[in-house]
DNA sequence: TTGCTGACCGACG
DNA sequence: CCGTCGGCCAGCA
C-alpha cells in the first residue's frame, strides 16, 4: 500500500524507534521485506542527514549493538552520548543490555 | 551509460 | 570455532 521508496520507508521506521530503544540495519530491512538489503538500510542513514527531518540514526546499531555508524554522525562519540542521554548505556562503541534495549519495527 | 561502493547479515568451509 | 564471501539496492563519478 505504501508506494514510497525504500529511503523513506526506512525513514519513517527511524522515526518510529521509541526513546531509549535502539534497532539494528537487518530489522528494518526485514521490516521493509528486504533483509539482504541490510546495507542499503545504513546507507539510507547516510543520507538521513540529508532528509529534511531530523532522523534518529543514532538509535540504529548493527546487529551485534556495535556503534558502527558512530563515524557518521560528523563527530565520533556523539553517537554514544546521544545514547546515552536516552538512557542507553554504550560501553566501548558497544550497547550495553543491547538485547533489552532492543526494538523491533513489528508495529507496534 | 557502466561500474563501484557502502553505517550489514547470514551462510559456508 | 573463526575467517571469508556473496547478496541486496540505490547513489555517484
Amino acid at each position: 500500500m505504501n508506494e514510497q521508496s525504500f529511503f523513506e520507508k526506512v525513514y519513517e521506521v527511524a522515526r518510529l524507534i521509541p526513546h531509549g530503544r535502539v534497532t539494528s540495519y537487518g530489522a528494518i530491512a526485514e521490516y521493509l521485506g528486504t533483509r539482504g538489503s541490510a546495507r542499503m538500510v545504513g546507507w539510507a542513514m547516510n543520507a538521513s542527514f540529508s532528509a529534511k527531518e531530523n532522523i534518529p540514526a543514532h538509535r540504529v546499531v548493527n546487529r551485534m549493538g556495535r556503534l558502527t555508524g558512530k563515524h557518521h554522525f560528523g563527530d565520533p562519540g556523539l553517537m554514544q552520548q546521544l545514547l546515552e542521554s536516552e538512557g542507553i548505556r554504550v560501553e566501548d562503541d558497544q550497547v550495553v543490555d543491547f538485547q533489552k534495549v532492543f526494538w523491533k519495527p513489528t508495529g507496534d
